[in-house]
DNA sequence: ATATATAGGTACCCTATGGATAGTGATGAC
DNA sequence: GTCATCACTATCCATAGGGTACCTATATAT
């Protein structure tokens, strides 16, 4: 009932060189998901943006958000004082991308156990693989 | 109203060392994202999946499949013939996983145009600077 | 006066990944 | 005989992801 073929204007992300499938590239990674999903409750400072997304480097932080904000999903607010204050916001498209985002990771999180298991389970069947 | 805190269970993307952190980076592939929409509907052969992304390469198609197999979205079916016929179909945690995967699909076909835009208007601005 | 901390980056490098190209084995079609 | 099908596998290369160090400017601490 929804979107298995062609979208009804003429978009496909199957196809290399169609808009949507750019924009497909441009959300598969997991800083673009994080980082939506971070700023989901309201503005936040780069500084709580870093200390919120564990393992996360100053240098793919400002990659992401700087991707983002040309895409037209965050806002970007510089103060000029010093020491100097930027702060990020989700525009309207991008609050309305978070709630899609947020379900894949509540699926994630939700999940995590059932593939942890099935990861255990090839990791095995590798194992007995080389045994035989 | 949902998870925009730690899930019931402890689980938290966030965290670098969380299972539920793995599962997302694994998410994060635009040829995971297609391939699973692309088994939506039924089984597919190799040859018809690789038809059907345009611009996949054998091994990344390959590579994709194994690694939705390890953990547990996709089924695997081979047919002792000759020429080989091997099928592939999602698992029950696939077929839940792809009404999600869908919906961002079908949100990236939908907005795309508004996209394309913000992203022409970024590049205007960065040619402005570059005359100033 | 000197050193440190904060804040939000940039510059540089290096490895891992994505992606392109070519090859494999067994068969049937032309 | 040679070409195509089918589902891969192997090899190579370019790019992207990721780590570390450094930058500006000020307030605070010593």
């Amino acid at each position: 009932m929804d979107s298995d073929d062609v979208s009804p204007l003429g978009y496909d992300a199957f196809r290399r060189t169609c808009p949507s499938h750019t924009v497909l590239e441009m959300l598969a990674s997991k800083w673009v998901y994080l980082t939506v999903c971070a700023l989901r409750r309201g503005r936040l400072r780069n500084g709580e943006l870093a200390r919120k997304m564990e393992g996360i480097t100053p240098k793919m932080l400002t990659q992401t958000l700087r991707v983002l904000e040309r895409d037209g999903l965050v806002r970007r607010e510089v103060f000029p004082v010093i020491p100097p204050r930027v702060e990020y916001e989700l525009t309207e498209l991008g609050q309305n991308l978070a709630g899609l985002l947020s379900q894949i990771r509540s699926w994630a999180e939700e999940h995590a156990p059932e593939i942890k298991e099935a990861r255990a389970r090839a990791s095995a069947d590798h194992d007995e693989m080389a045994v035989s």
